[in-house]
RNA sequence: GCGCCCAUCGUCUAGCGGUCCAGGACGUCGCCCUUUCACGGCGAAAACAGGGGUUCGAGUCCCCUUGGGCGCGCCA
């Protein structure tokens, strides 16, 4: 079928992969997936000045980790610059361009004198239809699109709607510079063309050049794709996403400990949704994703909501996937690297063990390996302030009576454990929480944890009774002594 | 300045002329559950930017105002 859907993302490699970037490509790729076409990827790379491979490698990372795939090799755009150049040539020759030889101080002035008299800067065309005689010697042209002068130039925009620019609005703009390189206008639409790709899905803030390019599109005499121009992502307080907020590239995410899977759901939540529904699996986000139900009005990226999604999902993934997908991404985690260094079989079957009272409490990566340091840490540990407290307030006093009781016991489970404190607390007249806590500084170093029985299970017998050991006043004076 | 786009709780959003004294989610605040912290459950506060129309009837359609955003390069 000719007719097939063809979507690409074409970043271009000036930085790290953001956020808006992101959520351009996951709706190229969903759009695809959605109508079994296919997305590809080109790196707009024109310009040489601030291109750089760095940034193609983290664009590529950041999308390898997104899980957002593409078909076919990567384009790369600046070696299609002989192509381009041709496709400007046709122009000229067709006399949909022209040679202009105004310079930069020229244009400067021209832009300038317009702001004065309060005119949009644009070029005022004077090379349009000059005489080849008035050429100025030594000077290199550049080619500009012979662009029509009245009526106006539509965008049926899939997103959008039908929007309408004058175009006595726009100006000849420029399709290949002096120097004989195209320039992005020109590329983006002989390389789209040229790639068959049949439907733009891109930040809105490309509207404007929309017009432009169908220009250019006309003038080739080519078919001018379906557009989507998609609403920018806002920082929390309205304006553009920058620097001030924090703007990060996605590796950045996958460093807070953010689940990829969670990211996509929560981007793709930004400007899309289906009724009152938050929570999509990729099979269903392809499934009910429509074009025409993204929003026309620019969405607040929210670090919170992000982060209660990032909780949902780590809770709802299985403990083993949970845990590979913490072991890659380890690396990258502040900590990280350490911990990957002491996981061992046993400490991963440690881990592993814990992982459903972990994974409980904690909404990043982050603070699941903050959750299990217990099961890294040395004897002896060294609790912080607010055990240290409990454990002087008569906890260490509890904990040496409690102590030969756990050590006698024949089996080292969860529920045989929870049995002699239990029957503990009540023989000593005493609230559970009145052991369970120093027993949890203890073996912890915190107040917080999973279950203590679970954490005495996953601990272990020989490891547990030691570091209650090492905190417990055993010596029966001791006791006597404490009112 | 000119052109274009946008406008429902703090945030993401439902709503596509009557069923909306506006629903859900996040966040916030209570209460419950409870060995801690979470999770979970229950509940509360919280919005149709303003003004004109159209209509029997407007959050929903039109216009204006205001506010925000994007664009206006031999950058992409």
């Amino acid at each position: 079928m000719s007719s097939s859907v063809v979507t690409r993302f074409a970043p271009s490699p000036t930085g790290f992969l953001h956020i808006g970037g992101a959520r351009t490509a996951l709706f190229n790729w969903l759009y695809a997936k959605k109508t079994g076409g296919t997305m590809l990827l080109r790196i707009e790379d024109t310009d040489r000045e601030r291109s750089t491979d760095a940034a193609i490698a983290a664009i590529i990372d950041g999308l390898t980790w997104l899980r957002l795939d593409w078909d076919g090799e990567v384009v790369h755009q600046f070696a299609r610059a002989a192509r381009h150049r041709e496709a400007a040539e046709e122009l000229l020759a067709s006399g949909r361009a022209y040679r202009c030889y105004a310079s930069q101080e020229e244009l400067a002035e021209m832009r300038e004198a317009a702001r004065r008299e309060g005119r949009p800067p644009r070029y005022d065309g004077s090379w349009r239809d000059r005489d080849p005689a008035e050429v100025p010697p030594g000077v290199a042209p550049v080619i500009r699109l012979r662009a029509p002068q009245e009526g106006e130039t539509i965008i049926d925009d899939a997103v959008q709607g039908r929007v309408v620019f004058p175009n006595k609005d726009l100006d000849d703009l420029v399709l290949l510079r002096s120097d004989g390189t195209p320039t992005y206008m020109l590329a983006v639409v002989v390389d789209d063309h040229d790639m068959g790709i049949t439907q733009i899905i891109r930040g809105d803030d490309h509207l404007t050049n929309a017009a432009r390019q169908t220009q250019i599109y006309n003038a080739f005499g080519w078919p001018v794709p379906t557009m989507a121009h998609i609403p920018l992502i806002h920082g929390p307080d309205g304006s553009k996403l920058s620097k001030r907020h924090g703007a990060l590239g996605i590796d950045a995410y996958r460093a807070m400990g953010y689940l990829p899977a969670a990211l996509r759901n929560y981007l793709v939540r930004l400007g899309w949704s289906q009724g009152d529904r938050e929570f999509f699996s990729t099979e269903e986000m392809i499934e009910s994703f429509e074009l025409s139900q993204v929003h026309r009005s620019p969405a607040r990226f929210d670090l919170a909501k992000l982060e209660n999604m990032n909780g949902h999902y780590m809770r709802a993934t299985p403990n083993r996937e949970l845990m590979e997908i913490l072991e890659a991404t380890l690396p990258y985690l502040p900590g990280g690297p350490e911990i990957a260094a002491k996981l061992d079989a046993q400490k991963r079957a440690q881990v592993l063990a814990a992982m459903p009272g972990l994974k409980e409490r904690a909404k990043t990566l982050i603070e699941l390996i903050d959750g299990m340091g217990f099961l890294f840490a040395e004897r002896p540990l060294a609790p912080d302030e607010k055990a240290r407290a409990i454990l002087a307030q008569g906890g260490a006093a509890i904990l040496g009576a409690l102590l030969p009781k756990l050590a006698v016991l024949p089996e080292w489970t969860p529920e045989a454990a929870e049995a002699v404190v239990r029957d503990f607390a009540e023989k000593s007249g005493i609230k559970l929480g009145q052991v369970a806590q120093p027993l949890r500084a203890a073996l912890t170093g915190r107040l917080t944890s999973p279950g203590i029985f679970d954490v005495l299970a996953v601990v272990g017998r020989e490891e547990s009774l030691a570091r209650i050991a090492d905190q417990a006043e055993t010596a029966p004076a001791a006791v006597a002594a404490s009112p």
